[in-house]
DNA sequence: GGCCTAACTGAATCCTTCG
DNA sequence: GCGAAGGATTCAGTTAGGC
């Protein structure tokens, strides 16, 4: 079904852009695809192309400048983020990297690819900063509400609850993949919200080493399957070059996107690629998600008009039955002195600043009062191969 | 009750301390309380002694950078933020902007004060860096959640449901004031969150002159009275750079702390006095509208997609087993050529008006025929807070 | 007054394609 | 790059008016 969508959609698109098509395909080829680069992730994206991906996500260090030792109230300790990739001298030390891997971030990415990065209090502020400077353009900010999360144990602060991330396009002009639909869709017919509340990364899903988890920061599978159905399509290549236990690549692999990987650690490395290789990738029908009618093959008007689902002369009105106009044989409609297209003469007649015809104008069809475009949904099911 | 709690704390401080309170308590007295001071806000504070303030509150223009015209579905118009205190040419002048004022804020700030900021993504991150850079030590980051926001109307991005509050002092070793006990109180004895569910401000609240919004971003009392209850003790003075129509005074007023206003337009000055002119101090009935409830435990169906308790591909049905259909990576299903969502296919294979999905269908769980109910409120359980 | 429905509103970076 | 035309797009809440 995704591969007719995607036929459907080359069909409708020109030459050029399907010979661009090919020069990526073969780019592609060239791409190291389902692969984690071993090493420091700028020096690592130094090796890919320029726009080559079409999104990045990145679970940078949070910088967490965490002081001493921290208990519980039972006097348990909490096994906190220690790690030295966490370490950094002061803010201008944070900020050069920070500016040295999303600048390379930004080469590698598509013109209409887009970026993800995740972050909390003590790093997002700086980062989102920065990705501004270099150009890109915040398109939201989401915040991960955690369903369960670690309780402030001194009582000294509002228990931190939540993480951020920013969702930016390469500008402001940059036509960014979004599945409004299948957002819609997942979230019970309401439009997605940017607070999402989602169970922190626990359970089985956490993966263990010698009985302690393997990674300190691993995030939950729900988030970037989430951020990938939403901002991604099926066979889009995800960069994420802060690799870590491998949650992008898994999510990726299930939902039939291609992944690429960086990462400095050897362990993390070892524990992401078992873990990817047990990762199911779903089927083609279960993959296919709501379509935005954006996406629909188009049905003009004079087309329900030529093939006689409306006959010229007809009459058609809005729901009120305050305007009504007269069918022609182009397509146009007539009411009085004025004419013009479904949306323009129910525009004009409304002197509304645009209109959508479609349901504006409705029409009598075995003897029920129907929108004309619950008659398009008939003849595009007439017609369906 | 709070004079109290002050009273132990200076029990509790040594000697020198106190002197230093009976000094700012002297200072206190030249201090222009419950007074908006006109014009730009940097100048009017360049006029407060240094360390006199416990509290800045701050709501400075977003700088939106909006486009075009934008209008409803319904062809309606949305009335934006065109004001000419929002315009900057860049961010670099935004940053100026506010470096200039965030330093003010800190020299006036006592050194045990704390700074509130309240920002969208437009600005926050660019906050958030500079107060990092001067100094300002981060304690949390607030997510105010919006009950009711303005959605998305052309379907191109997630809802901008919330907007974030900074909350900082001046440094690292400061010891700022936070109440933990009022917070918990106040959410029904767990700890507050970062996150905060709270309605726009808008009905009899919204204040109007002329039958319009008489500043186009007021915000809600209940905001303030959080922020004031959890981070001030009665009697602190409260300092406002961006008075606007004096949401900060009318709430300091009712909760027995001092405010002072900066404010450059005079037509907010004159509703700002009005207003703070009629707010009862202590007004007990209007506080208990003020606890918003937890935020309801809304389950969508493809929340238990994404999280893996429903996988995509899975086959779900109806009791008799008469309709089977099958879960997509997005948590719609498909049934043969039919899809929708839970609730709408459900209705359409019945061919009736509604359907209540979540009792309709069934799924094979753990060798039992369960509605897809019962998975949810096993997910429920086990994310509860 | 009470009930029902229509109209209105909110810090918003809000379209796409073709000529 | 720009203008014109096609056509896709909304949620929670309050207020006002009709009956």
């Amino acid at each position: 079904m995704a591969t007719v969508v995607k036929a459907r959609a080359a069909r409708q698109r020109g030459a050029t852009e399907q010979l661009a098509d090919r020069a990526e395909a073969e780019k592609g080829a060239s791409l190291p695809l389902g692969r984690i680069l071993e090493g420091d992730c700028i020096a690592a994206m130094r090796g890919l192309p320029t726009a080559s991906v079409d999104m990045v996500f990145a679970d940078p260090p949070y910088n967490l400048q965490l002081g001493g030792d921290l208990n519980r109230p039972d006097g348990s300790h909490v096994d906190a983020v220690t790690d030295a990739w966490d370490k950094f001298d002061s803010f201008k030390t944070y900020d050069a990297f920070t500016k040295g891997w999303l600048t390379e971030a930004r080469r590698v990415l598509k013109p209409n690819g887009s970026l993800w990065v995740i972050g909390s209090y003590h790093n997002i502020f700086r980062v989102g900063a920065i990705l501004q400077d270099l150009g890109f353009w915040i398109l939201n900010d989401i915040v991960w509400r955690k369903a369960n999360p670690m309780p402030n144990f001194k009582g000294t602060r509002f228990t931190n609850a939540h993480e951020t991330l920013i969702w930016a396009s390469t500008g402001e002009k940059a036509r960014y993949t979004f599945n409004y639909r299948a957002m819609k869709t997942l979230n019970d017919e309401l439009q997605m919200r940017s607070d999402w509340v989602l169970p922190i990364c626990g359970g089985a899903e956490r993966i263990k080493r010698d009985g302690s988890k393997a990674h300190p920061t691993q995030k939950p599978e729900a988030l970037l399957y989430r951020v990938m159905l939403a901002t991604t399509n099926k066979g889009d290549v995800v960069l994420d070059p802060f690799f870590g236990t491998g949650t992008t690549g898994a999510v990726a692999r299930r939902l039939g996107r291609e992944w690429i990987g960086c990462e400095r650690e050897a362990d993390y490395i070892a524990v992401a690629e078992e873990r990817i290789a047990m990762a199911l990738p779903l089927d083609e029908s279960a993959l296919t998600t709501m379509q935005s009618p954006r996406a629909a093959p188009k049905v003009a008007f004079g087309q329900l008009v030529e093939t006689g689902w409306i006959a010229p002369g007809t009459e058609i009105f809005d729901k009120k039955r305050k305007f009504v106009a007269h069918v022609r044989a182009d397509g146009s409609l007539t009411s009085g002195s004025a004419c013009g297209s479904i949306h323009g003469l129910g525009a004009q007649l409304q002197g509304a600043p645009s209109c959508n015809g479609w349901s504006f104008w409705h029409v009598e069809h075995g003897g029920e009062v129907k929108p004309i475009d619950a008659l398009r949904q008939l003849y595009l099911l007439a017609t369906e191969d």
